[in-house]
DNA sequence: GGCGAAGTTTATGTCAGACAAATAGATCGG
DNA sequence: CCGATCTATTTGTCTGACATAAACTTCGCC
């Protein structure tokens, strides 16, 4: 990378903006610094992943397909053990949460940009139904994945509608405290998910080659 | 909080320094600052539980029982559907690298302090070989997590030694390609390092009441 | 001539002080 | 009593200088 001062006049700011901004990259595992050396970007694989700008940035990459077929694989395997866990322990106030969102997406019709928000506030209301710190944060990466996902789903309409009613049978699941029952709702609602992305992921392929 | 000019003095340092230090802990969703209302701590709730700073800070907290217990039920999650994934879709280079982790765990004998790096290798190693980014970047924070509870599990000796055979079936399996087997031997292991754990919470319990 | 130790250079890291911007709360006018 | 303005305070940014650390060079020694 070039040095803080080139950076500073390059963009024409401070050398204090600029490292603030380096600080930010480095917190996510992108760069090391250190005297003399300068400062250098690390491996992709040292990346944290898990930070929403990170995925952001790596979202609107060449590689967009796997990035979204690996975003996939990590939501069947964090969301469906999330409805066990949220069947078996959540409090009545917890679900009373997902429902408000279930409503929303109801009432929302088939208007895909009102559909977006309740449908985020729900997969978010399971993970927080589990009471797991750990859960949770990673919601915030699932939201992330979600909002970057609608851009390619929303180009079916009607296609959020359709799922409605397995959001329903996850809820309904939870309400009679089904782990189990919970679990494969929630798969079965991802596997819907996951083709509609690949249909996405193949339209925007088809239309800018 | 106190305004960035009192913590400076405060903590006999320059401005500059603190405004990093703060603009680290609003990175990892701590804190928030807007002008003229000054430095706020968020809820809990919103503190990124990956990071690996936050982990160890909640940590030492007193219900680190309840953290524990909560970490545990991550790695459960996570780690069975990453041996999954992994014996089905991993190189034999990836594969080899975990072997190579056995190898070292078997080779440190009784010794826990030796055994640890090999057995954070070992695990890491698996996540690594789902080539899937987002679990690999999970691996920081379970890795962390390992780290910690070590402190724990290795109050009782020999306790590692006991565990190498299940490590074994766990490799074995995903030499095979096989990812049913793969995922239930990282459930058996998992569910005896629990009991580990929580013996050596009681332990500590018992220990500093 | 080869090799190690000291000096030099150059980058990050820290400090100090000032100004810009934004906003919560007080003040003033209708 | 309410709304617009005014002020004070806090974060955000800029400037310039010094401290520190490490890679590169040079010098002296063996």
């Amino acid at each position: 990378m070039p040095t803080e001062i080139e950076l500073a006049e390059a963009l024409g700011v401070a050398r204090t903006s600029v490292r603030e901004a380096l600080g930010n990259l480095k917190a996510k595992g992108m760069l090391v610094s250190r005297p003399k050396t300068g400062t250098r970007v690390l491996p992709r694989v040292q990346w944290n992943m898990l930070d929403e700008d990170v995925l952001r940035w790596c979202w609107s990459d060449q590689n967009r397909e796997r990035t979204a077929l690996h975003l996939t694989q990590l939501r069947r395997i964090v969301e469906p053990a999330a409805c066990e866990i949220a069947a078996a322990s959540a409090s009545d106030a917890d679900i009373a949460v997902i429902e408000r969102a279930y409503r929303a997406m109801d009432a929302a019709g088939t208007d895909p940009v009102a559909f977006a928000g309740p449908d985020l506030e729900f997969h978010r209301g399971i993970l927080r139904a589990t009471g797991n710190p750990f859960l949770i944060s990673l919601g915030a990466t699932i939201e992330t994945a979600l909002r970057l996902s609608f851009e390619l789903s929303t180009r079916q309409p009607g296609a959020p509608r359709k799922g409605l009613p397995m959001h329903r049978d996850v809820l309904d699941a939870i309400w009679a405290r089904k782990p189990a029952e919970a679990r494969l709702a929630m798969e079965t609602l991802l596997g819907v998910t996951e083709s509609n992305i690949q249909r996405g992921l193949l339209a925007v392929a088809a239309s800018s080659p």
